[in-house]
DNA sequence: CTTTCACATATATGATCAAAATTAAACGGG
DNA sequence: CCCGTTTAATTTTGATCATATATGTGAAAG
């Protein structure tokens, strides 16, 4: 039951689909600046799709808060403003606690052992100061438990946050390195192992909290 | 600077973005039934519109959860659990109140008169038995105090949450009639012009989890 | 009941048109 | 004469459409 390679994967699938997933990773682990524009001539050659997928993937995007629409019909990635950040913290806050609370009621050892094995590649990436790394398993890790979690709707309100959050943390990581980062994952996995949902709930807050004030100190300073 | 007529307003945007709109407000105002399906074809002679704007409408509204996409590749309007009822009630609640008392921050008498206004029509359609007027015009009452509060990103994601919620809200409100749907609406502009947050608060808690538990009733019965 | 074929539908391409940005040139004030 | 502004030409980019391809659906035949 291993994983297929990436481009394996997304062979099989639909263009439109392969597109709209490549551009969204480049948008979660960093390819991406927030202010940066995106053309759609620019992704049909660097994503090797045609002129039709590479639109829809943008609109999806841009529905999902990934992407931004200019006044002069330019693609953009946003720019949080101080005001965005805090609606952006109060979602989360209000949402992912609860959503990995969720998970609790489907977890078992192997779902539990999964999460932690995903947690355990994170501290690697840290260690190693790999910014992507950390990224990227730090995504896979929440949303591995979300999975769990079996609530799709939430789930994609989850997955719209860290879009929307994920180009501006990029920023921090690649200013602060990797030291720094949240890492409250061995509680909330310890947590999830002694089926203690507070504790739990209290892992996940502060992970998030610690992120958010990064970004927001970041913010103040003009960093971003 | 009067408001030009709707499809005035709607000739001067790129046909993708028209029929966007003119695609959501099929959902959010009940031209679409929970499992109904949508074909491309069909929509571009309902829509007067040509194939690739529909594509890129369709592919907006999916990633916004108005749409859903099936195994075949087919498209309809979801069709909710009982299960996806309860995310949407979390999520709800946790955000529309709150995001409505930001409202109080920026809203000027003029502003509040503009909801009160809404809010008469509101009970025009009400008093005449107009269901498809009471969607439009209670969707209209909220998207006028989240215009107040100049919170795009909540603002978005409580789109999302009615988009999902519309139809089968529309559902129940054909089977029940408007008499008792839910209405505090009156109490809101009251707590609005007395600049209560816990006034407003629990008038617009109250005022959705009645609109909640009407679905969740008729949803048990298999009406839905 | 399975296979096959015809039809309906979705997917994807490339061409064409329209709009905007960029560059280049012309102009005028200092 | 120089610099900033405006205006015109070029080029890039986005929007839309017509069409070709691929896929799934359903009906008819074996």
């Amino acid at each position: 039951m291993d994983v297929p390679a990436i481009d394996e994967a997304l062979e099989k699938l639909p263009s439109h689909e392969a597109t709209y997933r490549r551009l969204r990773d480049m948008v979660l682990f960093g390819e991406l600046a927030p202010g940066q524009a995106v053309t759609i001539q620019g992704l049909t050659e660097k994503l090797e799709s045609g002129m039709t997928p590479v639109r829809e993937a943008i609109r999806r995007l841009t529905a999902e808060g990934a992407l931004e629409f200019q006044d002069n019909r330019r693609v953009c990635v946003p720019r949080l403003t101080a005001a965005q950040l805090e609606e952006l913290a109060f979602a989360k806050l209000a949402l992912e606690p609860h959503l990995t609370c969720l998970a609790l009621r489907n977890a078992t050892p192997q779902s539990i052992a999964h999460v932690a094995a995903i947690d355990a590649e994170l501290d690697t990436a840290i260690a190693a100061g790999d910014v992507s790394g950390y990224l990227r398993h730090n995504y896979r890790f929440h949303f591995a438990i979300y999975d769990i979690a079996d609530a799709p709707i939430l789930t994609a309100i989850a997955q719209s946050l860290w879009l929307r959050f994920a180009p501006s943390l990029r920023v921090v990581c690649g200013r602060i390195g990797t030291d720094n980062l949240p890492d409250q994952h061995t509680e909330a996995v310890a947590a999830m192992r002694a089926n203690d949902a507070d504790a739990l709930r209290q892992a996940i807050i502060e992970d998030m909290t610690q992120g958010i004030q990064q970004v927001r100190l970041a913010l103040a300073n003009g960093k971003i």
